[in-house]
RNA sequence: GGGCGGGUAGCUCAGCGGUAGAGCGCUAGCCUUACACGCUGGUGGCCGCAGGUUCGAAUCCUGUCCCGCCUACCA
């Protein structure tokens, strides 16, 4: 059944902002983009999506990986899979509750108890200067986090539904939320009850200005200008060396001094001890392969802590502990001539420090620096080279050196004892586990598209150097789900963590009791305290795959849902997303989160730098949508292959916006021809209308095996080119006449308008999965009520068994020929300074008698496209196959008065 | 320092063992009853550099130089 169709009932250019909003409302209507879980797994497509963070715009970046995910999954819906494409939002973290503090004007106190029922509204500057911040509960805190990011999320929502994510809406989750919560604790009970968690205090790498721990993950090395300084110690019993220091501020926690065990200059001191200056501290002088005779002097002094080298000597060799930079970055109060801190001139030693107690390291290094160039200061007082001149051996020698600092921090990284809780990744003979091996294992496991981004997992993956601490001192995350009791003579007990049950979850342990205890005994001897800490966001982050499938709530859909078939994101976050995802999927269940990871490129500026917020240089999607329409937005993202940056750049938009136009107009077109009776691809008999659909095989086949790969960008090329060269260009201009029924008999009209109908049919679908608005516009016209198909998105992905009906050409090149004769002709036409639409009074063609005999099917269609009114076509023996054909002469009517200009005339 | 990716027409990018490609740009012409967001022509590159393998190399190998990213490096 052919359905009919009224071009003239259409607008003469596309509407496209209409067309987007009103395709939109329909799908939502029908539930196209529907998970069916009623259907099984093995034809289910699932997609674990990335939750971008909501507090925060979207800008081109996201749109463009987004769209890459969208092109994928859409695909796979055509190809009949029953797609599970759920969003998530990221509203956990720092920056939440930055922007929450901010808006409302509060801060977070867990001590607090919860308030309910407070409402809060948006502060304005003039209460943010004036009154102090209001303190909340940590519930509280979190309720105001929603009421933000709820907003957030529909602003999130409204653009994602502009750039047609076929995303299910109905499976949507924020990681705050009391579902994600919910299974983040689990998370942490099963990790505790696999003894794959354990807390412990001790040096972690610690952020001053957010005062939280952090993770290796978060740890970023920036290159900072620092200093040596090199600085006299004395030897205990004579002699004296030069240690070199970056950090004279860590003096007075220097524990022991360490050399090379071959440096001769220092070999006879191992096992004697040293004398520090200033504090004048007996500290142990011992051997160190670590140690490289070639930095600074040779020698250096050991601090609790500098850096992570001195953690592990403090560890093998059970050096004491001289803490002093606290949580805050300040230096605290010691007593020296203490156990802790024991000295051979107390009274000088604490006249000296208390130049320091709470000074913040940087002004403490200067203060020791300044101590040093006293003589005064020398390691002892005796008179020798160390106690006689001021321990400073010159002005200090400035370098460039890396500093560790925390990603989202502005000061370096300080190692300070605390206790954290964290997951075990390192090999561990003592606990039995080496999830090193088997995340290193797993990663191999995995598919990753493009394939070298393999090497990224595995490289960093190779480096781990600690454990992954899970703990953080915030306030908006997910709580650690952890009480410890309190012993009656008060002292918390970190020993015997309280844990919720399961079916209890999720839990605040600021505000709920743990079993067996009363709310009244909280912070009593004999009761108990609630863990204050929140989780890393990565620990809940790292869960999306078990959020979407209901891990520990819903065991049939897990099944369903678990592990998922991709993982989208971009490169940045392998270490993290990408790695603690696995890592969580590894140690809950032995398995992989998902079989294929999928790697986005960066958007970069024409300067070829990132776009990002930070730097400035980010593109809004907002204006560009309305400028070149969701599918040219679209259009352009689907261009870049996975794995590739690519530079901004406007003019794809603006051919992604001519194709648009270009669908709009050849869909009118094409489906204005008609014909008497079956317009079927039965009807499809003439020669080159069988080698124009041979064609379209090829590119069917090439296009179908291309998102195999997930090379949709080549897909789209391919289906772009033949649309565009092939059928507007060539086809529909080669058989414009007979489809018009000028040339040729009734049953030729037929299988040109067949042929144009079946070929769009096609393309269209091609299409659909990059520009799904213009295909399901078009496909809307007519061919939704002729396949029973209403969306062209729940239409099947074409394949060869839609073009088996119709048969072989006999020449498979009759229509790339008939293309070359056309091409000729017009090419003679231009250089005669004719338009192509000229008519042809005579010419003469020569060409190869093979191909004399082979232009035979296509002859008619040519010389009507071409509006030759006479000719002739030589055989002609010196001309090759590969000469194509000659046009020997030409001869152009004049310009012909068109009917209406001639009316009007 | 280690690893990965890239260096192809003025620009953005395909191609990755068999005679250099696309779009944009530039240029000469065209209102050709779908489309001027269009059509027909033309212009333009010793495929970073140097070796090697091969009958044949942008395409494989080795070296080298640029660019980017990941990672390491607080004495």
């Amino acid at each position: 059944m052919t359905k009919p169709f009224d071009p003239a009932s259409l607008p003469p250019h596309f509407d496209a902002p209409a067309a987007e909003k009103r395709w939109d409302e329909a799908w939502s209507a029908a539930g196209v983009y529907h998970w069916d879980e009623t259907r099984g797994r093995d034809e289910t497509f699932v997609v674990d999506t990335p939750p971008p963070t909501v507090s925060g715009s979207l800008h081109m970046g996201h749109v463009f990986s987004y769209t890459h995910t969208d092109v994928i999954t859409r695909q796979r819906r055509m190809r009949g899979q029953n797609v599970f494409y759920p969003m998530g939002w990221d509203d956990n973290g720092l920056p939440t509750e930055r922007r929450v503090q901010n808006y409302f004007h509060v801060k977070c106190d867990p001590a607090l108890p919860y308030e309910p029922g407070l409402t809060m509204t948006q502060a304005d500057d003039k209460k943010r200067k004036e009154e102090k911040p209001r303190i909340v509960s940590r519930k509280n805190f979190i309720e105001l986090c929603h009421q933000v990011t709820h907003e957030d999320e529909k602003a999130f929502e409204a653009l994602f539904r502009r750039i047609g994510l076929s995303v299910d809406w109905r499976q949507t989750y924020a990681t705050i939320d009391d579902r994600c919560r919910h299974i983040a604790q689990l998370s942490f009970l099963d990790l505790v009850d696999k003894k794959q968690l354990y807390n412990i205090e001790s040096p972690t790498m610690w952020d001053v200005d957010f005062q939280t721990a952090v993770a290796q993950a978060e740890v970023e090395d920036r290159d900072k200008p620092g200093a040596f300084h090199d600085i006299e110690f004395a030897v205990e019993g004579g002699g004296s060396f030069v240690i070199a220091t970056t950090r004279p501020e860590l003096l007075p926690a220097c524990v022991a001094v360490c050399a090379h065990p071959d440096d001769e200059r220092f070999k006879s001191y191992f096992g004697k001890r040293a004398i520090t200056p200033i504090f004048r501290a007996p500290v142990r002088i011992f051997p160190s392969e670590l140690a490289d005779p070639k930095k600074g002097t040779g020698i250096l002094m050991v601090c609790t802590f500098g850096d992570a080298t001195d953690v592990l000597w403090w560890r093998t060799e059970k050096l004491p502990l001289r803490a002093i930079i606290q949580r805050d970055g300040t230096l605290r109060a010691v007593e020296f001539g203490s156990e802790e801190f024991p000295s051979l001139d107390a009274a000088r030693a604490n006249a000296a420090y208390a130049q320091l107690v709470g000074k913040g390291v940087t002004q403490a290094r200067k203060l020791v620096v300044e101590l040093l160039k006293d003589a005064a200061s020398a390691a002892t007082g005796e008179a020798h080279a160390g106690g006689t001149r001021a321990p400073l051996q010159a002005d200090p020698k400035p370098i460039q050196h890396p500093v560790k600092h925390y990603e989202k921090g502005e000061r370096p990284l300080e190692l300070v004892t605390t206790r954290q809780w964290f997951v075990r990744l390192l090999p561990n003979a003592a606990a039995g586990t080496d999830n090193q091996a088997g995340l290193l294992a797993k990663g191999k496991d995995v598919k990753w598209w493009p394939g070298f981004m393999h090497s990224r997992f595995h490289n960093w993956t190779e480096g781990l150097n600690s454990d992954w601490c899970v703990s953080r001192q915030r306030y908006f995350g997910v709580p650690i789900p952890v009480w410890y009791p309190i012993a009656d003579n008060g002292v918390i007990d970190h020993e015997r963590p309280l844990y919720p049950s399961a079916a209890q979850l999720p839990i605040d342990p600021m505000s709920d009791a743990p079993p067996g205890y009363a709310e009244a005994q909280r912070g009593k001897p004999g009761g108990f305290t609630g863990d204050p800490d929140v989780f890393d966001t990565w620990f809940t982050s790292s869960l999306t795959p078990q959020i979407s499938s209901h891990w520990g709530l819903d065991a049939a859909r897990h099944a369903k849902l678990f592990p998922a078939d991709i993982r989208p994101q971009s490169h940045e976050i392998i270490r993290t997303w990408a790695f603690y995802t696995i890592a969580k999927a590894m140690l809950h269940e032995g398995k992989v989160p998902w079989h294929n990871v999928v790697i986005s490129g960066w958007i970069l500026d024409p300067d070829r730098k990132k776009m990002s917020k930070s730097v400035g240089n980010v593109v809004t999607p907002m204006k560009l949508l309305e400028d070149y329409s969701s599918d040219g937005v679209r259009y352009w993202a689907a261009s870049a292959r996975l794995g590739t940056d690519t530079a901004f750049d406007e003019k794809v938009l603006k051919v992604g916006k001519r194709l648009v136009t270009k669908l709009f107009n050849a869909g009118k077109y094409v489906l204005a021809q008609t014909a008497e009776g079956d317009v079927s691809p039965a009807a499809i008999t003439e020669e080159i209308d069988r080698a124009f659909v041979h064609e379209l095989r090829g590119l069917v086949e090439k296009a179908s095996a291309a998102f195999e790969e997930f090379e949709y960008a080549q897909a789209l090329m391919l289906t772009e080119q033949f649309f565009w060269s092939r059928l507007t260009d060539s086809y529909l201009e080669l058989v414009k006449i007979r489809a018009r029924g000028e040339v040729g008999d009734p049953a030729s009209r037929r299988s040109a308008v067949a042929t144009l109908r079946l070929a769009l049919n096609v393309l269209l679908r091609l299409f659909a999965p990059v520009v799904p608005y213009i295909t399901e516009e078009v496909w809307s016209w007519v061919y939704a009520e002729e396949t029973k198909q209403p969306s062209i998105h729940r239409a099947p992905w074409p394949t060869l068994a839609d073009l088996a009906a119709i048969p072989l050409p006999s020449d498979a090149q009759s229509f790339e020929l008939a293309c070359t004769l056309y091409t000729a002709l017009n090419k003679k036409k231009t250089e005669s300074g004719a338009s192509v639409g000229r008519v042809v009074t005579s010419t003469a063609i020569a060409a190869s008698p093979t191909l004399v005999s082979r232009i035979a099917p296509a002859l008619a269609d040519v010389l009507a496209a071409a509006k030759v009114k006479a000719h002739t076509l030589a055989s002609r023996e010196p001309l090759a196959d590969t000469d194509g054909f000659v046009i020997d002469a030409i001869e152009i009517a004049p310009k012909e008065a068109r009917a209406d200009e001639a009316e009007a005339g």
